[in-house]
RNA sequence: GGAGAGGUGGCAGAGCGGCUGAAUGCGGCGGUCUUGAAAACCGCUGAGGGAAACCUCCGUGGGUUCGAAUCCCACCCUCUCCGCCA
């Protein structure tokens, strides 16, 4: 993810205040600046010299041909020439490698400033843009009890699944470790069928191309996406063989397209895929220990964007909503909230987060963040596209949205829709693959 | 894992160490012709940097050389055969 020279040259007034709006250090701007102008000087300097030995050398063989020695006084002093030439260019070649180190170095810390529609601020600043349903109450008041007059409390997800046998972290953490849950019985058929439904909509309804990709990326797809160096502690490394657990089908659904010119008539491009993520989840023990809120493998169904520039606002708001439709007819009630500047992170241009209310534990649980990078992240992946047949090559826009992240849907599921007598209703659209109820 | 072949422009496919950023074919774009279209013919047609001159890029990275797509080394990837295997 970087910036781009281009933008930073010409608008470096409101980069400079976009990274001051993150609240990151907005000195690297002109750090960056600099090493631009020195890049080119030295860049200038070396082709010149270049271009000096490119006719002497061509002149040397020009001269041989024309019958003089090769081992005569004309072009000895030609090589001579070209020798140092040479020499001077392996000397500015050194210093123009590390200037753009230094220069990519400082564009890689440069934020991606936000739209123009993102409030300014922390997370007190983000703001609720709608909610959808009637959050379940954690106390059933009235008479909601198996006899229909006591009343009950919604339990949390965790004592729902060990009681129903369908999940099981004591095994996981047998088995792997904890964070690694593991789900039995119609708890696994649950997180199965939701996939698969997640998947189906999205192809049938919303126009997507499933994609199933490794769960294992490169190190030049990780840094591709991001994760390399800037997250580089979230993600399981298999060091052996230099390749990363996927924190997210976003990395290799992504990197799909790395290094590639598309052709205008074949965007957009929109993608759905399901991988489990594999997530270190550095520094947060101590959050979230119970249950499943916050494990290191989970399952997602992700979607991804690439999108005409042109469109890439609107296509937010309808990823957006294509991650909505789902909650509905699961019958969740959701917020969507828009981040604000302070709370959105380093690359997004603008960023909605999808919170679906768990009453057992009675918190809203983020299932899904559907994000517009513009040209952040192509850009340092290299994917352009062509406007016009015969045109020049542009970036172009991505976006993607969990579609959804599964482990906290299934956990606000069994709080949601579990009864009085511990069973737990299945939602009426997963009926069709997996019965009507849970019971123990 | 073992043996062999190969990696060149959107694709296919040439390329003696200098005259090759790269023949040729296909595709694409524009034009001539046509009522229109097809066919035929003519022209154009990779990417990046730079205001430009110009420079860089022939899997990646090193090396040899005055000069490398062309020679040498390492690595990566693809294909064929063998072995192993869900």
């Amino acid at each position: 993810m970087s910036i781009g020279v281009q933008r930073l040259r010409e608008d470096a007034g409101r980069v400079r205040q976009g990274a001051i709006d993150k609240g990151e250090d907005p000195s690297v701007v002109d750090v960056a600046l600099e090493l631009d102008v020195r890049r080119r000087a030295l860049q200038g300097e070396g082709d010149a010299l270049r271009a000096e030995r490119n006719t002497v050398s061509k002149r040397i063989g020009e001269v041989i041909r024309g019958g003089a020695a090769p081992q005569g006084s004309e072009v000895a002093a030609l090589r001579d020439a070209s020798t140092q030439a040479g020499e001077r260019i392996a000397a500015i070649d050194r210093e123009l490698a590390t200037t753009e180190a230094q220069l990519e170095d400082a564009l890689l810390r440069i934020p991606n400033p936000a739209d123009p529609d993102v409030p300014v601020g922390g997370e007190e600043d983000s703001v609720i843009v709608r909610t959808w349903g009637d959050p379940a109450p954690h106390l059933e008041p009235r008479g909601a009890g198996a006899d229909g007059s006591e009343p009950w409390t919604r339990r949390p997800h965790w004592e729902v699944g060990e009681a129903l046998g369908i999940l099981d972290l004591a095994a996981g953490a047998k088995v792997t470790g904890s964070g690694f849950p593991v789900y039995r019985g119609p708890g696994a058929a649950l997180e199965r069928a939701l996939i698969d439904w997640f998947i189906g909509t999205h192809t049938r309804e919303h126009g997507m191309t499933e994609v199933w990709p490794p769960a294992l990326v490169n190190t030049a797809s990780a840094r591709g996406t991001g994760q390399i160096p800037d997250k580089e502690d979230l993600m399981y490394v298999v060091a052996r063989d230099d390749l990363y657990l996927v924190p997210t089908a976003e990395v290799p659904v992504t990197n799909l397209h790395r290094d590639e010119i598309i052709e205008a008539e074949q965007l957009p491009i929109r993608y759905c895929a399901y991988t489990p993520c594999f997530r270190r989840e550095a520094g947060a023990a101590g959050r979230d220990t119970r249950g499943i809120l916050r494990v290191h493998q989970f399952d997602k169904v992700e979607m991804v964007l690439f999108e005409r520039p042109a469109d890439s606002g609107e296509a937010l708001e309808w990823l957006t909503r294509a991650a909505e439709t789902l909650l509905q007819r699961l019958g969740l009630a959701y917020r969507v909230k828009l981040m604000a500047t302070g709370d959105m992170g380093f690359v997004q241009a603008k960023k909605y987060d999808l919170e679906v209310w768990a009453p057992g534990v009675e918190r809203w649980l983020e299932v899904s963040s559907v994000s517009n990078f513009r040209d952040y992240q192509a850009r340092r992946m290299n994917i352009r596209w062509r406007p016009e047949p015969g045109a020049r090559p542009e970036i172009l826009h991505t976006l993607n949205g969990s579609g959804l992240a599964l482990a906290r849907t299934w956990a606000a599921i069994l709080e949601v829709y579990q009864q009085p007598d511990g069973s737990v209703v299945v939602p009426e659209v997963l009926r069709p693959s997996m019965g009507d109820r849970i019971t123990a």
